[in-house]
DNA sequence: GCAAGGTC
């Protein structure tokens, strides 16, 4: 067999930061670093490698940036009224490599021609995949034998600790095609679905919007299935608030004085909407005069540490606790993470690999900033195992500090970000809060009334990440069980429910992650994305503190999934149930001064007029980008091909696109309507 | 002038 000795690989990465950690890992110190031409960020490092597959042999490491190819229509159907939108549903599409990206291409061919194995570096995830089968089309122009079996390998590798990429080196595995021709399934029906609709939506609503108001303020009006599901949140959210009709409720209120501490009971019923039924009740209480205590009970509690840090927690946590929208946080940590200072910020994965020094990353906080004394103490016996979450994107572990940096050398917003990852991964590393919880129960004309008292015993975890409140509450009397006492206080009261709060960004963020919509990377684009169209403003709350109980969704996660996206049609995927089960800092007064989305006119107009056209499948909802999701899993497990994927999936397309052209009335009303004030 | 997904 000829050539089949080898003694050149060449190793492709996603991203210049994998190229620079394997290649040091691998190369034990010896390693040339060259710039590539055209490209600051792109390097090639050169070293030796003794592969256990092919034995010693030269090494050029380098990587892409992300995609290397891109897609689009044919030039002939580049022009908007070069062709009827609709036929961009079969219009031929170019790949190829576009401008920028000419140099990484250019140098991988260079690179691939004298070496007998391409080995593929991307991360593990669907679009690595993809990726790496890109990186092949490019380097087989190059160097055609790359293209036969065997040629082309992959390196399974979930972290960059220096034995796991030495082991995924030693053992090469193939290139997963199901995967990669999922993503280019995705990647031809955002493309043509996208660009069909918004065509269309934009050549027959932009001229009415420009005519009636004047002037040619009206942008492009766009549709994309991860921008109008979010649009839909908002919009949803919104028509709930406006729709709300408060409700009377009344409810029984007791104090009873002891010790000199007023102490209140919470009904057990909390409130009821009927007041016959509370006079009643009440009139009960008020006969039997007497209270007894049914219950006293203390037993230990605990407040769990928050688990270790994705990228949606991380932007949930920004709007919360830092006041900075999504994409201003992506925007500082991708700063911090250039700058070696924090670890990859784009991450779905909350647990830490058992086998990662967590110590030693601990340890380098101790040399300075408001937490080094807290590290210290981690090291002097504090350390505890970080919790586990249930996810794992297999591609980049949890985000957290890599190195120790003067606060100083940092600006304003980066220290206050590069703050809360360190105070993060140390309440991580840290015990959970401990403390005594004291329930006491009364039985009073045979209704149940009881409250509960806090003593916060060992805050560990809550010394160093003050964005949790967790407080010892006014202490309570001693009451004996059986005890027999008259109230000092009881009264009937009335109150009415108030309305849900308009979407914050953190709970705009928890219905996308729940739902499916976009993914850590993108979230944040597709939120500024609605902006920029003039779907949605943005302001900053000015009311109070929630206070209504029927508002769940100011909580975490899946709570605030539930009852806009839920509709009992399952409850989104699987990284979205490991969160938020225990609500943690959100408390209600945390939402003060946060950014809330109110719709614009012709947000709601798109929203209603798509609406009211009474398809059986709602484009502004999330169900069709979750299906979506479901045909690319199919495709990975090859119980679908991609041909049949794309087919099938256009054909529903194509068939809402003629109906949404019979019924553009419907559309065009709702914009008269929401947009010009008319009568519909 | 269109999408969503990578990454700088």
């Amino acid at each position: 067999m000829p050539n089949s000795r080898v003694n050149r690989v060449l190793c492709v990465a996603e991203k210049p930061s994998i190229a620079k950690a394997v290649a040091n890992h691998l190369a034990g110190g010896q390693v040339n670093t060259r710039n590539i031409r055209g490209n600051p960020y792109v390097k090639n490092y050169e070293f030796q490698y003794n592969f256990q597959t092919w034995g010693a042999c030269t090494v050029t490491m380098t990587s892409v940036l992300g995609h290397l190819l891109s897609h689009d229509f044919d030039a002939r159907y580049k022009g908007w009224k070069s062709c009827d939108p609709s036929q961009l549903f079969e219009a031929s599409i170019e790949d190829f490599v576009e401008e920028s990206k000419q140099p990484l291409a250019d140098n991988i061919q260079a690179q691939a021609r004298n070496c007998q194995i391409l080995y593929i570096w991307t991360d593990c995830d669907r679009e690595g995949e993809n990726i790496g089968t890109e990186i092949r089309s490019v380097a087989v122009k190059g160097n055609p034998s790359l293209s036969q079996p065997g040629k082309t390998v992959r390196a399974r590798f979930s972290n960059i600790e220096r034995a796991h990429i030495v082991n995924a080196a030693r053992n090469p595995i193939a290139l997963d095609e199901a995967q990669s021709n999922a993503v280019q399934s995705r990647i031809e029906l955002d493309l043509r679905i996208g660009a069909s609709f918004t065509r269309n939506l934009t050549l027959s609503v932009q001229p009415m919007l420009r005519q009636h108001f004047g002037n040619d303020d009206q942008g492009v009006i766009s549709y994309g299935s991860c921008q109008f599901p979010t649009l839909g949140f908002v919009v949803e959210r919104y028509l709930r608030v406006r729709n709300f009709v408060p409700e009377t409720f009344w409810t029984i209120k007791v104090m009873h004085e002891k010790d000199r501490i007023k102490v209140n009971f919470r009904w057990a019923r909390n409130h009821l909407f009927d007041r016959m039924v509370v006079v009643i009740l009440f009139e009960r209480c008020l006969t039997a005069k007497t209270a007894r205590v049914t219950k006293v009970q203390t037993k230990p509690t605990s407040k769990w540490k928050p688990l270790p840090l994705t990228t949606v927690e991380l932007q949930k946590c920004g709007s919360r606790f830092l006041r900075m929208d999504s994409a201003r946080v992506m925007q500082v940590a991708e700063q911090l993470y250039q700058k070696g200072w924090i670890s990859y910020p784009r991450t779905e994965t909350d647990q830490f690999d058992r086998d990662m020094d967590l110590r030693a990353l601990v340890q380098k906080q101790t040399q300075g900033g408001d937490w080094a004394q807290f590290a210290q103490g981690l090291l002097n016996g504090g350390f505890s195992q970080p919790r586990s979450g249930h996810n794992n994107d297999k591609a980049h572990p949890p985000i957290h500090p890599v190195n120790f940096v003067n606060p100083t050398q940092l600006t304003q917003d980066e220290s206050r970000v590069h703050e809360f990852v360190v105070r993060r991964f140390l309440a991580c590393c840290s015990e959970d809060a401990r403390g005594s919880k004291t329930e006491i129960s009364i039985l009073y004309g045979g209704e149940t009334f009881s409250t509960t008292g806090l003593t916060v015993l060992e805050r560990n975890y809550l010394d160093v990440y003050k964005y949790d409140r967790w407080t010892s509450s006014q202490e309570l009397p001693r009451f004996q069980e059986g005890e027999v006492f008259e109230p000092t206080e009881a009264l009937m009261d009335e109150g009415k429910t108030s309305p849900p709060g308009y979407l914050t960004e953190p709970e705009l963020i928890a219905l996308m992650d729940a739902n499916g919509i976009g993914t850590d990377a993108t979230m944040a684009e597709h939120i500024s994305k609605i902006k920029e169209r003039q779907y949605v403003e943005t302001r900053a709350r000015v009311r109070g503190a929630r206070q209504d109980d029927d508002d769940e969704a100011a909580s975490d996660g899946e709570a605030a999934a539930a009852p806009e996206a839920g509709r009992g049609r399952g409850r989104g995927r699987a990284r979205a149930r490991a969160r938020g089960g225990r609500g943690s800092a959100e408390g209600r007064g945390a939402t003060n001064g946060m950014q809330e989305f109110i719709p614009t006119t012709l947000g709601v107009a798109l929203v209603e007029g798509y609406e009211n056209m009474g398809f059986e499948i709602s484009l502004t909802k999330p169900f069709l980008r979750k299906e979506m999701e479901l045909k690319m899993k199919a495709i990975c497990e090859g119980r679908k091909s991609k041909a049949e994927v794309v087919h099938e999936t256009i054909e529903q397309y194509r068939d809402v696109y003629i109906r949404t052209q019979q019924r553009l009335d419907t559309l065009r009303a709702a914009v008269r309507k929401y947009c010009f004030g008319e009568n519909a």
